[in-house]
DNA sequence: GCCAACGTTGGC
DNA sequence: GCCAACGTTGGC
């Protein structure tokens, strides 16, 4: 069971677009790093839990928690031409991209901001802290998992 | 909108 | 394989 963050711009597609799917499930596409494509489809399993963050908004932060219900199979995005997420690089049969699919769990009742989790030093050695971060999707050590959770929910870390 | 940091591309 | 140029991310 691993812990993972992931990122997405609300105006893009924020954490009410994902619980607003049937079955409050979808798929994570638009992947277009390395890193973060073999995080998903080298160690992202079935069960796993990932803080949803909103990133490039007026107000940064992790907004509530899914779950990966599905593990990673080719981005079919990188296929279209018609998508935004296409490359034209990209080889249907042996394709470069992946996706997973994630399904809603919960929205916490105020987002965990960015600026809240930096001023906490058990916080302070967290990849999405680290200077010059870019990236959208990353582990979380479960350390960190149950801390932020306690932020989130006002309870003490079990 | 600015810009620092980082990733990718492509000429050599 | 180096590295300059360019594109993107994302906080502010």
């Amino acid at each position: 069971m691993n812990y993972w963050l992931m990122k997405s711009e609300p105006d893009t597609y924020a954490i009410d677009d994902l619980e607003k799917q049937p079955r409050k499930t979808d798929h994570w596409d638009g992947i277009r790093n390395y890193q973060a494509r073999n995080f998903m489809r080298d160690e992202m399993k079935k069960g796993d839990l990932a803080f949803f963050y909103h990133s490039n908004c007026n107000d940064p932060g992790i907004v509530g928690i899914m779950e990966i219900v599905k593990e990673a199979y080719p981005d079919f995005t990188a296929c279209d031409p018609n998508s935004a997420y296409f490359d034209p690089k990209s080889d249907a049969n042996n394709p470069r991209w992946y996706m997973v699919d994630v399904k809603f769990k919960c929205r916490f009742d105020k987002t965990v901001t960015l600026k809240e989790l930096k001023q906490y030093s058990a916080l302070e050695s967290m990849r999405l802290l680290q200077r010059g971060n870019r990236l959208s999707i990353m582990p979380v050590n479960t350390a960190e998992w149950r801390f932020i959770l306690s932020l989130a929910t006002g309870k003490q870390p079990a």
